[in-house]
DNA sequence: TGTACATCAGTGAACGCGCGTTCACTGATGTAC
DNA sequence: TGTACATCAGTGAACGCGCGTTCACTGATGTAC
């Protein structure tokens, strides 16, 4: 079997994305190689020509995870918006219900959270990369102090990861819906920044976006 | 072997404690039974006499973790405050550094939350459970409506999880300092409460505790 | 007081299974001659 | 144009291991007589 160039990087893919899904499903830990690869149509042996280990596999998925988390909180229709405008779309995005509904295309955090924070220590290096560049874009487009870029990820976080815990989807709504309402409240609505009183550039940038239109 | 007739509960109970702090430390799916019964000195057949399944040691163990964590929230201390008084003190203890740097003694919900919601559904119940009973709590202590408590549990949560994403203590620090930050503005030292701009009750308890020390 | 027996928490070998990883091998294609 | 060979993505058996669970058994004690 020789294949078309591109062969080997199009299956590599496949088998990432697969895995981005499956390790949001059930589990790094829960996804075993076999399943996996059969996934995508192939058997075990296979997997080692593409990855040297599940580890390293983790760490590409989450790079993977993070980009499509960042196209959602940035683009696909949210790319022209900036201060408050945008705070209020990127919530209402993260804390749709549909988003704590379907885990297999969810954010990386608050479903993997927790088992990469016992992982090994190049996967938890990656992770921590990661959020640290989701607080850093959140700050940037917000207007947002770092701390406060943080606080909006975190009540996201826990919001998402409340609405979980259950089977129950109006309890899941009711948490999203307080934690929509607290955002939109203290981020988004008020005339200065919920934090020192002195940070007040998400409020200007709510204004100057709410005028606008697009922030 | 006779025993005491209080041993099989007292053995019973050891397991369920050697069961809390592994399941939070390395995952419910990651504590063999065999480390386990090995933790409290027995073998690994002895489990069945004490538990129907994984499963139902599970449930047991978070009704444990979780009666751990209403006593630190609710007791230890803090059996005096309420209202805004209590967010405060509460909040501090949720988001202290040693809360997210010992996992094997935190909150369950960071923890096991993510793993939980991929569990069977008689865990999943369990769970639920206790987390609508942690809001109610909240609630009731706080003079919150059940959605800023909800709220406010999500920050907690939310800050925790991503305190441990990372290796470094710094940055775990800022997630954990700046959701404080937030929390002391909007949910304690305000002048109304955040969501709604009709519900005070956390502000004017905040203001009665201050006054006579205790809430 | 002495003996036989019932109790039952705990033992440890064994069950079938899936795990991550290794490795000798396959076989369709592109290239060399 | 036809044949021999190199390539290499993918195969699948096998490795040692740990998993959750079962079960025939142990053996120290309390009880019955």
């Amino acid at each position: 079997m020789s294949y078309a160039p591109d062969h080997k990087l199009r299956v590599h893919l496949e088998i990432v994305r697969a895995a981005a899904r499956l390790f949001r499903e059930v589990g790094i830990q829960g996804t075993g190689i076999d399943r996996l690869m059969g996934e995508v149509g192939l058997t075990r042996g296979g997997f080692y020509a593409h990855f040297a280990s599940k580890a390293a596999l983790a760490e590409e998925a989450l790079a993977f995870i993070f980009a499509e988390s960042r196209e959602n909180l940035f683009s696909k229709g949210l790319e022209r918006l900036s201060g408050a405008a945008w705070v209020r779309a990127a919530t209402r995005r993260y804390l749709d219900p549909g988003h704590a509904e379907l885990p297999g295309e969810g954010c990386a955090i608050p479903l993997l959270g927790a088992e990469i924070a016992r992982a090994e220590p190049s996967v938890r290096a990656a992770f921590q990369g990661e959020v640290d560049a989701v607080v850093a874009l959140i700050a940037e487009r917000s207007g947002l102090t770092r701390g406060d870029a943080s606080t909006l990820l975190g009540l996201w976080v826990g919001a998402v990861t409340l609405a979980r815990a259950g089977a129950e989807p109006r309890r899941a709504r009711e948490h999203l819906e307080a934690a929509r309402a607290h955002i939109e409240t203290t981020f988004v609505a008020s005339g200065r920044s919920p934090n020192q009183g002195t940070q007040d550039g998400a409020a200007r940038a709510t204004r100057a976006a709410d005028a606008v239109g697009t922030g």
